[in-house]
DNA sequence: GCATGATCATGC
DNA sequence: GCATGATCATGC
């Protein structure tokens, strides 16, 4: 029995609130038993049955569908500094290609179903029953105006994509927000007819973007550290034909063939050039904030900032490295769930410096995503580098003065990416699942996966 | 001059 | 102690 009125958002809201410090077991430990539960299901389900007391609606309608209400449950993790972050994007629900390209937003089944969110966050811990993991925020959510305006333009973004035949093109970082993530990852049945393409396109669902998501646990949690600062102050300007991307680059134009410090001097900056986030804090000056704020925006929309030196070639004087991967890990991941593709899928932003001489002037920004095709073909590169670490044949030979050549993916094998050592040195390791045949060595240099210079060059500031 | 492997410097 | 951006060394 539940004492909850299912038809009123605030009953359901001030049930839900009740969970808050418990586990499934003791919230609903009694209930689970009578219907002889047997460990199957999901977090979610477990707490619309046994706690909610309901079976999961149609999936048309929100799970509260008097209440206009839809419940989400989603893993949290744990900083060193006890901060909640989440764990992973947050997923809604499935895009159905066939029919929404005839919606409009305000009454899209995205809409209707997502409008309002009551959301149980949970603390995951690897090694335990999902039964037992805590829940930590317990609170409903309403997407501020300025988000919405943003959700909608990536929603609008996501239906025309679908419009012009391209679902089978979508990728994550298309958008700011919203998100189209694939779902069901692994079979083969996950991929479903398009309207306007006769290839099928993998089945995609809306989500939140981990970094919304981690905002949303900051507001709920009301323990807001670090200091924003917002890049559109005045959300009313994504009205007009805008998008946070052409409000982005025309605060940049202005400085557009202007060094480092001509910018610098005229904004009235005094920031220490030797300092490691020099860069970063001059973009973050042109886009208007303060010194020291982070940008919301950026960081909601889970955007990667990479500030880029080119050479008088414009070729970048430096390959861009992503963070090492453990060499475990990376064997018993599959490619949909590997931070390598999660890296590739996510937007970037890249702020193009080239050398004169000493100087360095601003030749341009860009937002940019990988194009569908050039993630497969980056694919292969973390595919080799699978199989490399699974066969247990790392170094092919030692040079005379103790420098080891190995199997891994070369920059001259793929147009895209490589695998670079990026270490503190060579005892700067992670463990090898399969022993070295050659070496018989246990543990290897830290590596990881770089973008090509050339690459960066041809396909992305030259484009 | 570039590819590849190795390492450094800084900041949290 | 570690992640990240940057740089160095060697050999072809």
């Amino acid at each position: 029995m539940t004492e909850c009125d299912l038809t009123s958002a605030d009953s359901i809201i001030e049930f839900a609130k009740k969970l808050k410090y418990q586990t499934l077991r003791q919230a609903c430990g009694e209930e689970i038993e009578k219907h002889g539960y047997r460990g199957k299901g999901n977090f979610g389900q477990i707490l619309e049955k046994f706690y909610f007391g309901y079976e999961p609606n149609s999936e048309s309608e929100p799970d509260f569908k008097e209440a206009g209400i839809e419940l989400k449950s989603s893993p949290l993790k744990i900083l060193k500094n006890g901060e909640f972050r989440s764990k992973e994007r947050l997923v809604l629900n499935i895009i159905n290609y066939l029919e929404v390209h005839k919606e409009d937003f305000e009454t899209s089944s995205f809409w209707k179903k997502n409008a309002h969110l009551l959301l149980v966050f949970y603390l995951h811990e690897s090694d335990q029953d999902l039964l037992d993991y805590i829940i930590k925020l317990v609170d409903h959510w309403h997407y501020p105006k300025e988000d919405l305006k943003i959700i909608k333009q990536d929603w609008e973004y996501i239906n025309q994509k679908i419009k012009d035949g391209k679902a089978h093109e979508l990728s994550e970082g298309d958008t700011f927000y919203l998100g189209a993530c694939t779902k069901g990852s692994t079979a083969l049945k996950s991929f479903r007819n398009q309207p306007f393409n006769e290839k099928q396109a993998k089945q995609r669902a809306y989500s939140l973007k981990q970094g919304y998501v981690n905002h949303i646990i900051a507001n709920i949690a009301q323990e807001e550290t670090a200091v924003y600062g917002k890049i559109i102050e005045r959300p009313e300007i994504l009205d007009k034909v805008l998008s946070i991307e052409e409000v982005v680059i025309l605060k940049f134009h202005p400085f557009y063939g202007k060094s480092a410090e001509q910018i610098e001097q005229e904004l009235g900056l005094n920031i220490n050039q030797k300092t490691k986030s020099y860069f970063a804090n001059l973009t973050n000056a042109i886009l208007g904030l303060e010194l020291g704020q982070r940008i919301e925006e950026f960081e909601k929309a889970d955007i990667q900032v990479k500030t880029i030196r080119l050479k008088e070639n414009s070729l970048p004087k430096e390959d861009i490295s992503f963070p090492t991967f453990e060499y475990q890990k990376l064997i018993e991941t599959d490619w949909e769930d590997s931070d390598f593709k999660n890296l590739l899928e996510s937007k970037f932003f890249f702020v193009f410096y080239q050398f004169e001489g000493d100087n360095l002037i601003l030749r341009k920004v860009r937002f940019w995503n990988m194009p569908h095709s050039d993630i497969l073909e980056a694919k292969k590169v973390w595919k080799k580098m699978v199989k490399t670490v699974l066969n247990g044949e790392i170094v092919k030979a030692i040079t005379d003065n103790g420098v080891r050549k190995t199997y891994f993916p070369k920059k001259t094998e793929n147009r895209i990416s490589h695998v670079r050592p990026h270490a503190r040195n060579a005892a700067d390791t992670f463990d090898l699942p399969i022993a070295d045949k050659l070496t018989g060595l246990t543990k290897y240099t830290k590596h990881c996966f770089w973008l090509n210079a050339s690459y960066v060059k041809n396909e992305i500031y030259l484009q």
